[in-house]
DNA sequence: TGTGCCATTATGTCTAGACATAATCAACCA
DNA sequence: TGGTTGATTATGTCTAGACATAATGGCACA
């Protein structure tokens, strides 16, 4: 009953299923390409498709001569998708509005040099804007731009689709880093968020890179009362 | 001058080259197999192999009759690796130590069952433990173990390996949940913590499953003035 | 007793074909 | 005009070979 499974991958998820039960704990030898085209009856390049897809995905170790063995546990990985802003609120239903609350251009401070990662004097925008939803405040955002790299988004007004959509839209990275951390407002942060000083906030600052020069980066401070960041892992 | 890189790889980054530059932008059409393999003078399985590669890294989409495309830009995402806290104290150059401060065998309650997502009544693990790094609180734990799925931790004392690292050794997972907001630390967190009450903390929640039976989940609370996360994405 | 060299082995890459499948377009017939 | 059919096209999978490369172990020679 070939239910138009591809033979590679029937292959694959039998070996998957094999170390994901532990049946095969870390470090077992995998049966190699000879064996498994022996027990499937197939071309060598088939079998070889299977090993080297579960190699990629982390799930075993290829080693010329000795084999292929179970790889040991990966360190747990949590992938968040973060959204841009507009797509975010939109997605739970509720109107979305940016309100710009200070735009400048000017030669990156100190300050903004080591936040953005430019040489001080570089021209930046730099940006602070709410991000609403239903008319609530939903995050901060505190943006700064590399005008050198973008220096289109002088003429971008960012008062329908944010600097975040934009950027993602207009210019396209390679490198990304982030931290996430968790802060108490200080009077000016919860004077924006319209909430209360001391409160709990998720800070998430973002740096985005292309060929090593900095593009642009972000400081998302959402109050903690309103948000958590969810995901889920595994096969689908 | 052939580095003995692999004429596929070759191929696949000079092509996702042209993606990530972004002179080829989302919907542009990519040349077909025919034609790269004209212009590379290799076999089709070649330049197949290549073009598979970058579908597989969702830079481009495959659509029979129609050609290859660049594929619209991914939703940003944040990969956190959240290795066990024994190796995330160990890689500071820390001593790592940690400190159980609550064991008990039980029959879940409502509030474990939610939390676990088991039905009342199931025999768990429910402990309370502190990691300490040199000496000095680095994170809360609060985990709880379905005993039904893993009897074996019964009989382990957790006092040298942590029940995240044992877990991970010993019991295989096919799903994971998680997430992450921020709160102020309570009277009871902020003196197991040792810290002043209403100190912003950063609340990773994990619920680990296999074939969609829950194997534990953990609350992983820590003190925001010590602790953030970093991640950088891209190509090595 | 080393030490360098060679044969063995398993994986890595590649070729030149093959048939299958899905989507699309155009021609055809009602 | 509208729906059906068939040809075309590009991708998807697969085969049976090939040579390359890296690691290992043993053998021979000094």
């Amino acid at each position: 009953m070939d239910q138009a499974l591809p033979l590679y991958l029937g292959i694959q998820r039998e070996l998957e299923a094999r170390i994901r039960s532990g049946e095969w704990r870390p470090g077992h030898r995998v049966p190699g390409e000879h064996e498994l085209l022996g027990h499937y009856g197939c071309s060598r390049m088939t079998v070889n498709r299977a090993l080297s897809n579960l190699a990629a995905a982390g799930l075993i170790v290829r080693r010329r001569r000795s084999g292929s063995f179970v790889a040991p546990p990966r360190a747990e990985e949590t992938v968040l998708a973060i959204n841009d802003l507009k797509a975010e609120v939109e997605a739970r239903g509720q109107a979305y509005r940016p309100d710009i609350r200070m735009r400048r251009e000017r030669p990156a401070t100190a300050t903004d040099a080591l936040r953005l990662g430019v040489a001080p004097g570089t021209p930046i925008l730099a940006l602070t804007l709410l991000h609403l939803a239903d008319g609530e405040p939903h995050a901060l955002e505190e943006r700064l731009i590399n005008l050198r790299v973008v220096p289109a988004a002088r003429e971008v007004s960012f008062r329908d689709l944010p600097p975040g959509s934009w950027l993602l839209q207009h210019v396209p990275w390679t490198e990304a880093e982030h931290s996430i951390r968790a802060v108490r407002a200080d009077a000016r942060i919860a004077g924006l968020l319209r909430r209360r000083p001391g409160l709990a906030c998720l800070v998430i600052d973002r740096r985005t890179l292309r060929a090593g020069a900095a593009i642009a980066c972000a400081r998302l401070t959402y109050p903690g009362d309103r948000h958590s960041f969810s995901s889920r892992l595994g096969p689908p």
